[in-house]
DNA sequence: CAGTATTTTTTCGAGGCTCGAAAAAATAGA
DNA sequence: TCTATTTTTTCGAGCCTCGAAAAAATACTG
């Protein structure tokens, strides 16, 4: 059962309330954030001049053009770049980026690398991790002390306390908790996220209007991957990241798919599945380790052009994420969807078979009002997820901790 | 973005959380309410010391068995039955039964009814909820002020807000507001809920150890229903009662279901449909309106003894729900699923197919850990699950109230 | 049976927090 | 320069929770 409500958890939890408040407004003054939060001026008057003092926040004359007002002039509050900073790590296949990020959200380093992830082993993959990080940390430029939180995304399957990767499409390692290994290795705390949850945070910050409550994110590559965000909140399995929508069965014992099982909506809508299909492969035919983004707008280009292969294998690639959506929104009510990924960019060639499996289903009642969006690019989207998932943390956790973490290092060198 | 935490929140906080304390434990001391709430025996002391006053709980000399200790003994809290009482409806085909439960959880009251359901019109359909529960508030034994709450559930869809049912096998009839239609009656807070949501919370209640923080509740009967339980919160979508489990898709385009869709997992596993199948009738033939649970019986025995159709329809609807089953679990991990309805009693002719289809899904690699439980008689479950959904609000919104609501009918007849 | 040990519950003062009202600050218009 | 207006801070009041100590209620002990 959950637990009471402490004395002191109150002023921790109005604390973190000013915090978010800011992060999302981007320069409130302290009449915005009374309104927006429910408490009194007095009440954030008092929380902003401590989280100014503790260099968490900064004045900044807000809003000089809004200045044709009577009265005293709005300061607007925003959050203080330096209090900290997080690094935002992706691993996919064949490719490694980190960013260095500050408290105000802006990118202030970062770099990548070209791998190969398939072939390398348990402690290359580690290492290269490991590495990445230090080089960022080793930076002249970067406060160490003031690094706050590691947040690593990868493709694949997470457990549900972000701790490790379990399994992964882009190595056939398995449980590798990196979470752990970057946390012992540099002191700072870290977390492990599955990519698509990463997209559907990202996808949150960027258009809040459209994503807000509920919404799907469709990760549209070599595998079909998901994020969901229902009530507000992102949706995970109990004991992993969950939401494996791309394994959802699509037809009992139907095409062969990379997890080794068949019928899985991956087996037809993953870009392997695509290809193979293109190539009247039979169903059965080893799923490709790898197809080339070149290769996929060939596909989809011949697609456009002739009625062929190429149009029929986008076309049950259609059908079978109709399908998968239905049965899903049977369960949770349709919802706006985000597809995501190189072959999103194909979503003209996918759409129409899509549409006409939901209309079969028990979502197809609403099947008019669900509309799709289409972003071809889930590098930059994964990583400002990553991003802001670790500032969250720092917000909520670090500059509003219960008793016990009252004295952080990073406060420590902000004061 | 949520609220802030006002001042006055914080009594009203505790508050809920000492009620639903004595709930959950029977008759703990304020000690053991102390200990698991985690907030100070003063804060205790205080709160439990107005609650008595106000006539919602009542101490009572407890545990005299357990007096063995040294010590003061301690004295439990227990519920006051007559702080309040709530109304449990219930409307299944061809059936009505209402329920007066008193504030403690006991049942005081009931009567039950058998309808046409299908048959009736909209008109009459109200008329019978609005007599039944008329009946029972004009119960001379009965003191109408203490009603605090009358809750619904019905088979079928109901909406998001708990106010209407959408849609419901059990009639033609759609769109019916029957929680409005109850207050404006009879001017008593009322709820509208779907059956198997309610079997869910029953469950919780009656074996909280094996149905904590995430499970499914599986409805097994004319039509296939689910309740979700997930993180400790039933789930449900975004705009209705949600988790129609029985129509996701089994088999794209395959056997007609009740709802007119093709290939739903009922279509395969309802009552009806094992009737179907055990016939040898075609997939495409009508679902028929109802099949007697003796005729049902007959079936089962009959798969039991020979191997002829009637397994292979049992086999086949195992099948379905395994993989339906499978893929649910791609989405939320694997839990303990309760089998409930008159169907699970011939659970042990679904269980070896059901198995071996989970075995060929993501949710395979568990599919050794996911245990079954089986309940024939579904409803029990739902009045009490109605209860207590009943009495949980009671608790928080009219016993724990905003300032706004702080001087209640009930209270003021309880003092 | 009186005294002691033990456990539960209440009492009481201290410390925090939020709130509303009023004051102070800062600007635009007259 | 003065006034109106809006934002922000200040200040006292009112709650709430907490810890420590006191009070209450029982079992053990000799």
């Amino acid at each position: 059962m959950s637990v009471g409500i402490r004395h002191d958890d109150l002023r921790r939890r109005n604390r973190a309330m000013v915090i978010s408040a800011v992060r999302r407004a981007g320069q409130p003054s302290r009449t915005e954030i009374a309104a927006t939060t429910g408490l009194s001026h007095s009440t954030i008057s008092a929380i902003s001049s401590d989280l100014i003092q503790e260099g968490i926040l900064t004045e900044s004359k807000a809003s000089e053009t809004v200045s044709l007002k009577r009265g005293r002039p709005q300061v607007g509050l925003s959050l203080n770049p330096e209090a900290a900073a997080v690094l935002a790590v992706v691993l996919s296949l064949n490719f490694l980026s980190v960013a260095v990020i500050d408290y105000a959200g802006q990118v202030v380093a970062e770099e990548q690398r070209r791998l190969d992830t398939l072939t390398m082993s348990r402690d290359e993959l580690i290492d290269e991790c490991v590495a990445i990080v230090r080089r960022r940390l080793e930076d002249p430029d970067l406060d160490v002390r003031s690094v706050a939180r590691i947040a690593l995304a990868i493709q694949g399957i997470t457990d549900s306390h972000a701790r490790a990767m379990l399994w992964s499409p882009i190595t056939p390692q398995t449980n590798i908790a990196f979470a752990d290994i970057l946390e012992r290795e540099f002191g700072i705390p870290a977390i492990m996220e599955n990519d698509c949850n990463m997209m559907a945070v990202a996808l949150r910050w960027r258009d809040p209007d459209r994503y807000r409550d509920d919404f799907i994110a469709i990760l549209l590559s070599h595998g079909i991957g998901m994020g969901l965000v229902l009530k507000g909140e992102l949706f995970t399995g109990t004991h992993s990241s969950g939401g494996e929508f791309g394994h959802m069965i699509h037809r009992p014992g139907g095409a062969l798919c990379r997890c080794g099982r068949r019928g899985c909506v991956e087996a037809y809508a993953g870009n392997y599945a695509i290809w193979r299909n293109a190539r009247q492969l039979s169903e059965n035919a080893e799923p490709v380790a790898d197809v080339s983004d070149a290769e996929m707008r060939a596909l989809a280009a011949r697609a456009r052009q002739t009625d062929g292969p190429e149009r029929e294998a986008y076309r049950r690639a259609g059908e079978a994420l109709g399908f998968g959506l239905g049965s899903l929104f049977a369960l949770i009510d349709p919802a706006p969807v985000a597809m995501v990924g190189a072959s999103a960019a194909a979503f003209d060639l996918i759409e129409p078979a899509l549409r006409e499996a939901i209309a079969q289903t028990a979502g197809g009642q609403y099947s008019g009002s669900i509309s799709f969006d289409t972003e071809p690019n889930e590098l930059p989207l994964i990583r400002e997820g990553c991003a802001m998932r670790a500032l969250s943390f720092v917000d909520q956790e670090i500059f509003a901790p219960g008793a016990q973490g009252k004295s952080s290092t990073v406060r420590k060198h902000v004061a």
